[in-house]
DNA sequence: AATGAATGAGGTTTCATTCAT
DNA sequence: CATGAATGAAACCTCATTCAT
């Protein structure tokens, strides 16, 4: 009906494609069970169904860009909290984590979404540029952090990372989780995600920061 | 056309059931751009598409019993190795994994795709009966573990096998593969997914396995 | 697994037909959303779904032969009725109708759903039996009548049917029901189908067995 | 493949859905075996499939459409002619129900397959709405023949109603027709429905009209 | 006679994308 | 720039029926 504002500056673009990526956040939130169609991302952020393809060339970039503008945020809290003179052990870094994790619900489920799903569908050269970014993020978080962990690598980012995301999809909620409690005798230190993965991430660091490989 | 051969005992069936996995697995292979319809499914096993649904209840669950018999015969590798008299270290398990790996292609992808879509879209019950079988096998092989590795426990596997998948989805043979190379400066320990994995899991495990946590 | 009991004698055959219409006509019953599948009228019945085409040539027309049988009885019950000694009046023969609906609540819709969607799937032949013995019941039905009604005719009880079933297609207990009661004024004399049938008949019958036509 | 005229304005999108409706029309006449499958109906309509979901949720919903446009104008049929100066009596009102059955031969047929399938298929709220635009079209009828009957009632013209409906469904032109024939004696004023229905129609009038009830 | 495993045709609906306006 | 009407491919699953046992 009334089609006008339109986004003539690049500044305006970036909001008006920032207002779609939250109005599609916000729907993958209200139901994890499949990503949202193109006519709720269209209304949800007040446009029509046309003017997203003028933002995203499909959806599944859409979705990937969402995701890309969350691991953004992620390493750039990251980077923030090590740039703060403040020292840092494993447990400061954790609590990062913690913190983005908690503060950023749609995160895990859209990554394994991402990995398990949209990737598949995207031409590999958005894929290879979206890596290329990831890992340029990461490159720097490591830059950042080795004042306070002058042995860190790569490696060990990625291999964190990948714990992050492995162990989320093993056990995020779910009618699993009574069940895993029972299971695993040792329950005190990882009732849930959250522990499990401190408990995890604090034996990855030691093992990597450690001089000495066990025999 | 002839639908002659009834599986009427119930090995018959179970034998029928595994056929039906079997050319699923190969499809699978074939593309791992998405899931096979059924209809290929049906044509590849030999049988009508309505036979299907005697013995799968739904796609999903057909991919999620393929899924679960390769979960099954990593963890019976593994068990199968911790009972042989000879004792293990961790690169002797890491062994294990790499066989199992490397000689069920399949798994690694569609263990991507279980996680990041299909559970979603399976009944609760289901997927939770699902994750309890993972879990008694993954506690088995624990208990079979336990003599080579005394300090062993369920988290620890669990770990492991979050890792084993999380660094997949980061490192999955892509166009990217080559851009890590670059990027990344000790090359030397990790030019593919394997290596990598390996030195994740030493890192893992040693950090399991010490007395000491890094202060 | 124990397919025993086997009909021999035609009786047996006969009783195990009607079991199976008894079951088709409890699954009807249970929901009329929709005519139940053949496998649930062979579990309900207790025999394998292949016995059931031992009986019946086809869905259709086993429920065909569910809804004659309930036009037979409906037919038995107003003859029955006039060969008691006791005279009739338009008022008794409702009473008929209405204690035969009551006691057959599976007759209406299934009558509705039989001239809307079977007889359009089944043989010409089969459809020109099924009505030829409908209609004999209804003449025999008028030869009983005839010492009540002398003027009774096979028209005005075809008619009086018609009314009954087509009554039933647009006051069938419905959300509507409650709506039908605000818009007719005049609801005094019929807040429900049965009702309104009564009323229906008593004028059907008045006006066929008056002598003048109105002007 | 030529996607072209677009209904912008709300007229044109009225019309279109005519034509949709006109498509599905002239279909059903084609072959009242069963109703026609969505892609006969974009086909015939020259559309695409997907068009039709733009102007029908469903199937059921868009054959119920078509025939309330019909008993729309059923009505609007009696209404014109009651609004006209010449008086008229039940045979006129006859000849006016006859014309409209004749103009519309789609009508009972669909009537029938209304009531007897689609209606268990659609939302009870949709159903209800569609009872309640009925509702009103007969009770508008009712009172533009008030003054040509005065006793006429809302009640009357249901009955009537149900007796078009029920009487073709017992009558309607099968193979049946030539037994009936034979087996009615009085044949002399019903040699086929229109007759039929005359007859019954007359009855129920002069039988609603009386003063006096039968003894 | 009875079983139930196997068949396979059949059709609705969704939704990402396009492009005329 | 923005719209939203139109497209049409794609595929799951049901279920009546058959027939080997």
């Amino acid at each position: 009906m009334t089609p006008r504002p339109r986004a003539i500056s690049s500044e305006d673009k970036a909001q008006k494609r920032n207002e779609i990526l939250d109005a599609a956040e916000t729907l993958w939130l209200e139901d994890q069970h499949e990503i949202a169609n193109m006519h709720s991302v269209a209304t949800a952020a007040g446009v029509a169904k046309g003017t997203l393809y003028l933002y995203f060339p499909s959806k599944e970039e859409l979705f990937l860009s969402l995701h890309e503008r969350q691991v953004r945020t992620f390493f750039e809290m990251i980077i923030e909290r090590a740039h703060q003179a403040k020292p840092m052990n494993i447990h400061e870094m954790h609590t990062v984590v913690r913190r983005f994790i908690e503060s950023t619900p749609a995160f895990l489920p859209l990554t394994t979404l991402v990995h398990g799903l949209l990737e598949r569908q995207i031409p590999a050269e958005t894929s290879f540029v979206f890596k290329e970014r990831i890992l340029n993020h990461l490159n720097q978080a490591v830059d950042a952090l080795k004042p306070h962990f002058p042995n860190i690598t790569a490696h060990m980012m990625m291999q964190s990372y990948a714990m992050i995301i492995g162990l989320w999809q093993l056990l995020r909620p779910t009618p699993l989780r009574e069940l895993i409690k029972e299971r695993l005798e040792d329950v005190a230190c990882s009732d849930d995600y959250l522990n499990a993965l401190e408990s995890a991430l604090n034996a990855l660091w030691r093992g990597n920061l450690m001089q000495e490989p066990v025999s």
